[in-house]
DNA sequence: GGGCGCTTCTTTTTT
DNA sequence: AGAAGCGCCC
């Protein structure tokens, strides 16, 4: 044990905190892993040690940089923070990976041979600039599908490669090399970045720039990631060469993770960094944070039994003090439909019992599974707010506008040139613009710098366009942003052409909420005297050699490019109707890091979760548990987890079985609602009569309501099943075995029969064996049994 | 240039 | 089933 400053022992950031907890607050400033459980108070101890650290006068504001990968967690961070001690966090770095990157590049934008006022590519940005590229090429779509030659250009970036240093063997892989160098090339000229180039360009001038590294280093003492299992290889390098291995300027680099959570290694997220980091850092002690100050036992009991089927782990075991509570509530459903109706039944109890509906959350493993339940609650008049699809600064009309505000910015940003330069419709056709691109690729310039060249009426409409760019500049020249954004919106036509559509009012509406957004952003960081997102930073830039900062021609970015940047990098809330209580739905991926007093678990099916994608991936199963495990410890004080027997999925009916990890979980920890079926398979047996009977007479009696009023949620509607009647004839010959029922074969197990064809030694049978896959058998030979 | 209809796709996603 | 993108035709 180290020896602490006596004012640390006594100061009151350090009460009720748990040993461990404290022992994570005040580690010695050196590289430490924390391995920190859900629920287990992780944000608590990093704002902790922050303010800890600063309190007991280790270091100031301006040494501390602070990592996260949500801007979620960034600002809870630093509101806890400032309610801990009143401290000036201009000074301070804390912020997302990105934002951060942005920050530095900001600085040195001219090492890092960047315009001043350079624009970021969000996600669909990057894919038409890449369209563009495979277009210029003659290169075809379907070889090379835009967005997954995204994929591999950030997956590069990701490991650090630039075009010249990835190694292709097969022709494939060499043209999208050259797709690659030519995607780059059109960025730089158009002053343009993509969210991983953030990251790389800032990572290789760290790396190549040994007085701007040393001076960083030099600058922050104390290091913090959070989330760590979520980074990926280029992340840990950037780290690292903040505060690398063996420094000998004594750093501290602290990583906190949870290694059980990490379920983003589809996308390039590394959880062996925590490995390397705990080898690398030689890291003497990892501390474990396992006491958990959310949820009741029984569904830690649940979580910690289902993790422990993983066999790549650190090794953690969450506990509690609160009781057992509850234990998980298990349904099975006939189908998707009874599942969504048994779903209302359950919130409207527990609506009944004093819950808010806010702290009911619905999670699903694909968003596909949230349109029956979100038919079944509008149905039903239930408030609910449903999470993920688009966001704010993705509409349509939102990225129109930003388009002509870039264009303001930066005129060569080809980017957003071609998507508004008819939009509002301006005569300027396919064949112009083919023209156009044809004579910019010529001679090198930008579409914008080009439109002159152009011949014909064309052309004359394209020197418009360009026209009505630069007079709206000069005409916004000096005005705050708010009216910039006011006065593009009127001269682009933008607003008429909405206002005249017959449905534009909604896209009006988020027009005006630009404004607004922009309002907020210009109060929020306080322009003009504090802003924290000002690309200066002076404690950054104060002797840092080589750094090339507005105080040279005291330019400061303007509000302008600063709101753009934010837009960007900052995609704003989803669609949500704030303020009303409202049922939460959402994947299980967007529920990380919330938490909820009853969590409503649904879907848990061979195939659908774990998926069958995933099976196929590398660790894929092993990822899929830990979602779950991530799905389980959302849930405060209850949770019920459920399944159907059929669903329907990409227009078709779906025979399932019931997930294997509800096998996974501990018995005595789960409260069945229906029989708990002997096959693993479920059958329409005594359960399925009477769910059915409930699902139909439920169902009419909606439809019937449904009327005149809401006919566009009708077609939503699932159809239950056929009546057992019905199904019985279609099968009664083959010995007792029935369409979607159970089967039982020797070698496979359970499972759910899906069709049966032909007969007597023709007779055929196809079998959903979940993780056996689906089989077709022939019944002369295959040895099934019914299961009741 | 706009609208209609055909095809294709459908795990998870932040920045 | 349903959305979204694409191409064709007016």
């Amino acid at each position: 044990m180290h020896l602490q400053p006596p004012a640390a022992a006594s100061s009151p950031l350090l009460k009720n905190l748990n040993p461990e907890q404290l022992a994570a607050v005040t580690a010695p400033a050196e590289a430490a892993l924390i391995l920190a459980g859900a629920g287990s108070g992780k944000t608590r101890v990093l704002t902790t040690r922050i303010a800890w650290l600063m309190q007991t006068g280790q270091v100031s504001p301006g040494g501390i940089m602070a990592v996260t990968f949500t801007n979620k967690a960034a600002k809870e961070m630093l509101t806890r923070l400032t309610a801990m001690l009143p401290v000036n966090v201009r000074g301070m770095w804390i912020g997302t990976f990105h934002g951060l990157c942005n920050r530095f590049l900001r600085a040195h934008w001219k090492l890092a041979k960047l315009p001043q006022s350079f624009q970021i590519l969000d996600a669909s940005d990057t894919v038409s600039a890449i369209k563009r590229v495979i277009k210029a090429m003659n290169l075809d779509e379907e070889r090379f599908v835009p967005k997954q030659v995204g994929w591999f250009i950030a997956g590069c970036k990701e490991d650090g490669h630039r075009p010249g240093d990835v190694v292709a063997h097969d022709e494939q892989t060499r043209k999208l090399v050259e797709i690659y160098a030519n995607y780059d090339d059109q960025c730089q000229r158009e002053g343009v970045v993509d969210f991983a180039e953030l990251m790389l360009r800032s990572y290789e001038l760290l790396r190549d720039n040994a007085a701007i590294r040393e001076h960083y280093q030099q600058r922050f003492r104390h290091v913090l990631v959070d989330e760590f299992q979520d980074t990926n290889k280029l992340q840990y390098a950037w780290l690292k060469m903040f505060a690398p291995p063996d420094s000998r300027s004594g750093q501290s680099l602290i990583a906190v993770g949870d290694d059980d959570q990490s379920i983003y290694a589809f996308r390039g997220a590394r959880v062996g960094n925590m490995a390397d980091f705990e080898r690398e850092y030689r890291v003497q002690q990892v501390i474990k944070l396992e006491q958990n100050y959310r949820s009741h036992g029984h569904i830690l009991d649940a979580a910690n039994e289902l993790i422990s089927h993983n066999s790549q782990r650190l090794g953690k075991t969450l506990r509690t003090d609160a009781g057992q509570g509850e234990p998980l509530r298990v349904y099975e459903a006939a189908s998707d439909f009874a599942e969504a109706q048994w779903l209302l039944e359950e919130l409207q109890s527990l609506y009944r019992g004093g819950l808010v509906r806010q702290e009911m959350a619905i999670l699903y493993r694909s968003n596909a599974q949230s349109r029956v339940i979100e038919s079944a609650l509008f149905n039903a008049g239930i408030p609910y707010r449903v999470y993920g699809g688009l966001r704010f600064f993705e509409r349509a009309e939102v990225k129109h506008a930003l388009a002509y505000l870039r264009l303001l910015e930066n005129p060569n940003d080809d980017t957003s040139f071609l998507r508004v330069v008819n939009f509002p419709t301006r005569g300027i056709g396919a064949k112009t613009l083919e023209t156009l691109q044809d004579l910019a690729k010529a001679s090198g310039r930008s579409l914008y710098q080009s439109v002159s060249a152009v011949p014909g009426k064309g052309g004359a409409n394209l020197v418009a366009f360009a026209n009505l760019i630069d007079s709206t500049r000069n005409l916004t020249q000096g005005h705050t942003l708010r009216e910039i954004i006011e006065q593009v919106l009127a001269t682009s036509g933008l607003m008429d052409f909405y206002r005249t559509d017959k449905d534009g009012a909604e896209r009006v509406e988020n027009l005006e909420e630009l404004v607004n957004a922009a309002e907020a952003f210009v109060t929020q960081e306080g322009f003009g005297k504090d802003a924290v997102a000002l690309p200066v930073d002076e404690v950054a830039e104060a002797g840092t050699p080589g750094a090339t900062p507005d105080a040279e021609t005291g330019e400061i970015m303007s509000p302008l490019a600063a709101f753009l940047t934010h837009a960007a990098l900052e995609a704003g809330d989803n669609q949500a109707q704030a303020g009303q209580d409202a049922v939460q739905l959402m994947t299980i991926h967007s529920a990380k890091g919330l938490e909820f007093d009853a969590v409503f678990l649904t879907g848990l099916e061979e195939g659908l979760f774990p998926h069958e994608n995933a099976l196929s991936a590398h660790d894929g199963l092993e990822e899929e548990r830990r979602l779950m495990y991530v799905a389980i410890t959302r849930a405060r004080k209850k949770l019920a987890i459920s399944f159907c027997q059929t669903r329907m999925l990409h227009g078709q009916t779906r025979y399932n079985v019931k997930s294997r990890f509800l096998d996974e979980l501990p018995e005595t920890s789960l409260k069945w609602l229906t029989p708990r079926n002997q096959a693993g398979g479920m059958g329409f047996g005594s359960g399925f009569s009477r769910d059915y009977a409930s699902a139909w007479e439920r169902g009419s009696g909606l439809k019937s309501m449904v009327g005149a009023g809401r006919v566009e949620q009708k077609a939503a509607w699932v159809e239950p099943p056929l009546p057992p009647s019905l199904r019985q004839k279609v099968s009664e010959e083959h010995g007792g075995l029935r369409v979607g029922k159970g089967v039982f074969h020797t070698k496979f197990g359970e499972g759910v029969l899906l069709t049966l064809e032909g007969s007597g030694t023709d007779a055929r049978a196809q079998v959903n064996f979940g993780r056996h896959g689906v089989k077709w058998l022939a019944l002369s030979v295959a040895k099934l049994q019914p299961i009741d």
